[in-house]
DNA sequence: CGCGCGGTTGACAATGATCAAAAAAGGTGG
DNA sequence: CCACCTTTTTTGATCATTGTCAACCGCGCG
């Protein structure tokens, strides 16, 4: 495994070098690095920023470039006719943005940035040219697409939810659950998103959620200040997150119920 | 395009030739016919027959083989640790399933056939290995991918309906939409599933679904008898689709407010 | 024939959507 | 730095939608 670390490029860097990142870097932030090789280490792909609230691709727009979150995070999101938004799903460094065009060259959705952010643009002609010898690219292409495929059936599991605490217990969760897979604190969250957003995404009104994180707060499991989500008592919010219907007063109720 | 239609192999024809599927019907099934070439009729695939209620493959099982449903249809579902089970939607006639499974290469989902049914079975070792010499079952496999996420997409869309009567109608157009671009009738549907599986997709009680339907059935918009459901005014349906909130007494007054 | 399963319908309680308003935060320009 | 604006968030009150419980029907099957 010749020290993965030492070779992983820091985001930091790049924001003074050349804005490039390798093949192999992409790799290791989805998850692949024991692909990671000479080969895809001489790839480079542009680096792009894209700043708080910008769009990075509208859905119906012709595919060009697939996209890897390199810092910050998006939202992806469907309009329907009228312009009203559905939320689908929320992307953090090293999620891969635009799968879903691969089916009709044409994105299905829209990414927009939460915060500043950047992302690793990967021209999908060259990348697809290009994972004919290397076939790691090719493993990236498909790891991604499952991938996406799991976070949105997580996403179905939270809208399936019966109760709108439930929803929200599991979406804070599924949250925490992703930050820690990428070495951040599992406890402590900055909700990058708005309550509306979340809301949307949830099939819920956001007074709902907002309702159901004071909820929370007030049976002890989590502790809210602004976006800044703390998870207090991580047992009492995996038991609420399983419960079928019916609010729980206490984070020790919950406990006893479950138990 | 040398007459396509003449080179489809019949799926009734294999119930007694030997149970074998080319890649390129698997290609045209997939609506990447214009993909099929001499390398792909020369690869062969075993059609494996699925009886009603039989499982696929489960949650959790190391991915061996991708299928592509050939006839009859399944759902996906998720089970979390208690047993419950989420539906995560259903597939049809040329549909991929196991897609979820390219990350992990474990299934994140199971399926089981709705009907007695027919897959392709696609053995993903050697599906990933020929893929190198024969382009088109690499851009299968990413055109799958894509095709799977934005069918979650619609089903998410599905979900966040405000109203479950809107739910419902939007699951029936949805359905239709589908069927309809098989060359079946988009106006006679016959739900394959229970009421119980529609409303675990929806994300709501099976009574609800029951009332939904005869809801709409005395507005006019849909005839429902047992299973199978006939789109009356799909005009009206389509109308009401997009309310945000409220359900609607008759087709005639759906129009008269959507005008 | 009885049984189980799937589906329908009714009654009732309650969750959550809606409307309304105000407080808090963030951004902008002077 | 402050005033001012917009956006976000919170909280309250009311009522409809919908989940839950329950009974019933129709159908297929052993």
């Amino acid at each position: 495994m010749n020290t993965p670390a030492a070779r992983v490029t820091r985001i930091e860097d790049r924001r003074r070098t050349p804005a490039q990142v390798s093949a192999s870097d992409v790799l290791r932030w989805a998850g692949l690095g024991e692909l990671a090789d000479p080969d895809s280490d001489a790839i480079e792909f542009p680096l792009r920023r894209v700043p708080a609230l910008a769009t990075l691709y509208v859905e119906g727009q012709p595919l060009q470039q697939l996209y890897c979150v390199a810092s910050g995070s998006f939202k992806s999101t469907q309009n329907d006719v009228e312009g009203y938004e559905q939320v689908l799903g929320f992307a953090l460094h090293g999620d891969m943005l635009g799968m879903d065009a691969l089916c009709g060259h044409r994105h299905a959705s829209s990414a927009v940035a939460l915060e500043d952010s950047a992302v690793v643009a990967l021209p999908f002609a060259e990348l697809l040219a290009a994972s004919r010898e290397v076939p790691a690219l090719a493993r990236l292409l498909l790891h991604a697409g499952g991938a996406e495929l799991q976070r949105r059936g997580d996403t179905q599991y939270l809208m399936a939810a019966p109760s709108s605490e439930v929803r929200v217990a599991r979406f804070l969760l599924h949250l925490a659950r992703r930050q820690a897979a990428l070495g951040q604190s599992g406890r402590r969250l900055r909700l990058r998103m708005t309550r509306r957003d979340i809301a949307n995404c949830l099939g819920v009104a956001h007074e709902t959620v907002s309702r159901a994180l004071t909820g929370l707060a007030q049976s002890g499991c989590i502790g809210v200040s602004h976006r800044d989500v703390e998870i207090v008592d991580v047992g009492a919010l995996h038991d609420l997150q399983r419960m079928t219907r019916g609010g729980v007063a206490t984070a020790q109720e919950a406990r006893a119920i479950a138990a």
